[in-house]
DNA sequence: TAACTAGTTGGAAGCGCTTACAAATTTGCA
DNA sequence: TGCAAATTTGTAAGCGCTTCCAACTAGTTA
């Protein structure tokens, strides 16, 4: 009655010695079995089915520095988008099977650079990034360590970083643009926190660009920043229309936004859009759903995200170079909740 | 002119020549400071500072079987209250300094097992699943190489598998409990797919249960099951109130159901709850600012999740064992969309 | 002063794999 | 059939750490 040996010390030693080979054979029958004949082969893949061998993660790692995970770094996971986000990173690497390893910086460059630094010493093989804000030297860290690395969401980075993305900006102008020809002049942002978010501040200063360009105003009194939560998107709201009750239109920085915008609208009794027109950014698959359906910007995150794991794990498996910059379609999509500008006063409750 | 090493290949063997102390020192100052000089700790720390050593995680992994990295297993992100668990696990690890692995069955056991099983293999120090519907197999392989894990959502498990939530099929009654007292006598049930979805399946049973003991039927008409996805919830809502228009009240199996209900219901100038009364599960953040406010079971999914990653990291850190079972509260939180059921007949558009 | 203890430090042995290289075997072809 | 080439297999050398153990130092105590 020879003692079991616990599944979680069977070693290669112990397959070889089952399947009577040597480990470089069992070795060659996991790593390039093309390379062992077929008797072998048959041997050894018994002795692993029979002893519940997986070779251990940390040799195989020291061995070949190759641990099949790769990291993301996402500001939090409360904005939707996110979540689909990662959704799509994670597919994507899961097709070649590679692990994701996900941290939140939660809006905080510090935080940041640690979840990044983190994942080094985890040992992840190449790491995703939100935006382009992150604190120069752990971008350098990245590079020094030859860790692969791509800002998403984005289109030009410090450092000479790759990106795959759009220009917030000019996605932004192009909302602006939309609003304009439905005749408004006078318009509110609601935006997320601006610190140490280069999306919602590029978009921020598209939106203000575009307004000026066309000759109108954008007063600081006019532009809200807030927090990724209902209700205080719903105070935010409120308190742009007191601030400024002669806008006529309302440009949110993302599609939370405007939900919450459109949802303290409908507390208020303010129609939308005739009495005020919403325009939201990101496309939500709820935004087809509101009453009425939210104007906004496809951006596809899904499938951006999913580029973005793409390309990182292209990069580990050949040393083909890459585009540097990848720019992904963004699409004005508009819907019932951006209208002309109503005429009369607009009386709050 | 000395050539530089590149950062990544910095070695423990760099950093003791540089300290000119033995790589077991430093070693030692990096694992047990305290048992180290302050003369030599400094030279060390110094050293290390200057070369940007970062251990190498795969002989670290490979001496200490410890990989810092724990893994959790969702069925999805396309609904928020998995977004919100998956934040309250990874926060919950990351004040230890742990990783988290982070991947999707969508539903699908093989899929499920086959994910386990490779967080298994690269390494992670414990696994946090979704429920208790895994193949028996996985979870044997997991006990064999004695890896902690823990079912969520749930309160009992196979294979005398720890477990971290509440009674979903209780919860579900509850929920009807409050319909009956309200008055309501018939009632439809919209569910997620339950195939291979033990807490749909629990919440479904409950429901029935509920209902037949309060001496009324739930015909198998009466029970939609659907996609997370607004459009197909919709089409469910839809299907249901064809199939049933006598019904006064729809349990939804979660807020998002809710959600997608109360939206049709919206669009089909069905009042709510006048003309009909949902109820959700899970209570999304949203789900306080809809119009009406949903009635609906507060499960604190972050917080479960949360004292789930507690769970298993306090049990990689001592030895001393936990409750097998661990219950979270659960309640019912009513707002306005249940009230008493409508006397004259549902007219659909 | 010698012997002993407690606190530091370094030498060296692996951890479980992958892979270069050599050895053994098979195959191809004159 | 014989010999070179091609294929398959085994031996053994690490990968970069952690940690056991022995050696050394300094501080007590007899």
């Amino acid at each position: 009655m020879a003692a079991e040996k616990p599944a979680s010390s069977v070693t290669i030693d112990d397959v070889a010695r089952l399947a009577k080979v040597s480990i470089a054979t069992v070795s060659r029958t996991i790593n390039r079995p093309e390379s062992v004949s077929s008797v072998l082969k048959g041997r050894v893949l018994e002795a692993i089915r029979k002893t519940g061998f997986i070779p251990n993660a940390g040799a195989r790692l020291l061995m070949t520095n190759r641990s099949g995970a790769i990291g993301v770094v996402m500001p939090t996971l409360s904005n939707t988008i996110f979540a689909q986000s990662l959704a799509g990173f994670q597919h994507r690497a899961a097709i070649e099977s590679f692990q994701v390893i996900v941290a939140f910086s939660e809006f905080d460059s510090a935080r940041e650079s640690a979840q990044i630094l983190n994942l080094v010493k985890s040992g992840v093989e190449a790491v995703a990034l939100t935006g382009a804000g992150q604190e120069p030297w752990i971008l350098r860290l990245l590079q020094q360590r030859k860790l692969p690395y791509i800002h998403v969401v984005c289109c030009e980075a410090p450092l000479g970083g790759q990106t795959i993305g759009f220009d917030n900006a000019k996605a932004m102008r192009v909302v602006v643009s939309h609003l304009l020809e439905r005749g408004h002049k006078h318009m509110g942002v609601l935006i997320s926190k601006t610190e140490g978010n280069d999306r919602a501040s590029a978009r921020l200063h598209g939106a203000r660009e575009a307004i000026q360009l066309a000759g109108l105003q954008l007063p600081l009194n006019r532009i809200i920043e807030t927090r990724n939560q209902i209700s205080a998107i719903r105070a935010s709201f409120k308190e742009l229309l007191k601030n400024a009750p002669e806008i006529t239109a309302v440009i949110c920085g993302n599609d939370l936004l405007a939900q919450g915008a459109l949802i303290e609208a409908q507390h208020n009794n303010i129609r939308v859009p005739i009495d005020l027109s919403i325009t939201g950014f990101d496309d939500f698959e709820m935004s087809t759903h509101t009453l009425p359906p939210i104007t906004t910007v496809r951006t596809s995150a899904y499938q951006m995200w999913g580029r973005a794991a793409e390309h990182l794990l292209s990069q580990l498996n050949s040393n083909k170079s890459l585009p540097r910059h990848t720019l992904t379609d963004v699409e004005l999509i508009i819907r019932e909740s951006t209208g002309a500008p109503r005429i009369s006063r607009l009386k709050l409750t």
